[in-house]
DNA sequence: TTGTCATTTCAGAATTTGACGATATGACGG
DNA sequence: CCGTCATATCGTCAAATTCTGAAATGACAA
């Protein structure tokens, strides 16, 4: 009768965020977009010395882990942070990672509620 | 005079962590220490059906990353989650991102403080 | 229709990662 | 001393990532 919580796992949204973050590149993306600036693949890729279809896939892996959105304005992809979707990937990771490690080393000492 | 705020990068507590469960086998590994279990290196090998060099890789990275912890007890070294490396990382990691994701999007949902 | 612009997707080479087996390290028993 | 146990590290190979340049997609102008 121990069905355990084990085979928990992370999220969609967790490993895609995990995954999306875990390159230095993209890492060096995000933080092109701070301030809440909108840039297009073109501009990414000219600011980190990047091939245009480079740009492109780490923009899409980006928006695909929820930590970038895209809005089209013409021809153009216009491309920024999406707060939402990494505070919503963070509180997954946060909840999956309660369940696996706090679980007998004191009180969670979040404190948020 | 641009200072701006460019230049911020994720701390290596944050970048060591984000390495650390980007892979699966490291996820799956993770979530073997539910409950706050301890683990030898063979037996999250077996549990793998990993070889033990690769399990013992894989926990030195987890542990590089602040997610495990490890207390030699004789010949054997027992792993354990790091509830305390991962709320460090998570810290981390949440600031370096409202430096760049959500500033002209609204308030600061967060809400703790 | 054809042409152009920004982006995406494809094909290839180069680097990195992940796996294994084999070997090295360190602590102990005989 | 040598042998054993658990772990760590090394050498090597297969698989996945990441990059570049070329071609395809989609929207619009003429």
């Amino acid at each position: 009768m121990e069905m355990a919580t084990n085979g928990i796992q992370l999220t969609d949204a967790a490993r895609g965020f995990l995954k999306a973050l875990a390159s230095d590149t993209r890492q060096q993306i995000l933080f092109l977009f701070e301030g809440g600036v909108e840039l297009t693949v073109n501009e990414v890729a000219e600011r980190l010395s990047l091939a245009q279809s480079a740009a492109s896939t780490h923009l899409a892996t980006l928006r695909d882990g929820g930590v970038l959105t895209a809005r089209r304005e013409w021809k153009t992809v216009h491309y920024r942070a999406d707060p939402d979707g990494v505070r919503r990937a963070l509180t997954d990771l946060q909840a999956a990672l309660q369940a696996c490690c706090p679980p007998g080393d004191g009180p969670f000492a979040g404190g948020c509620g």
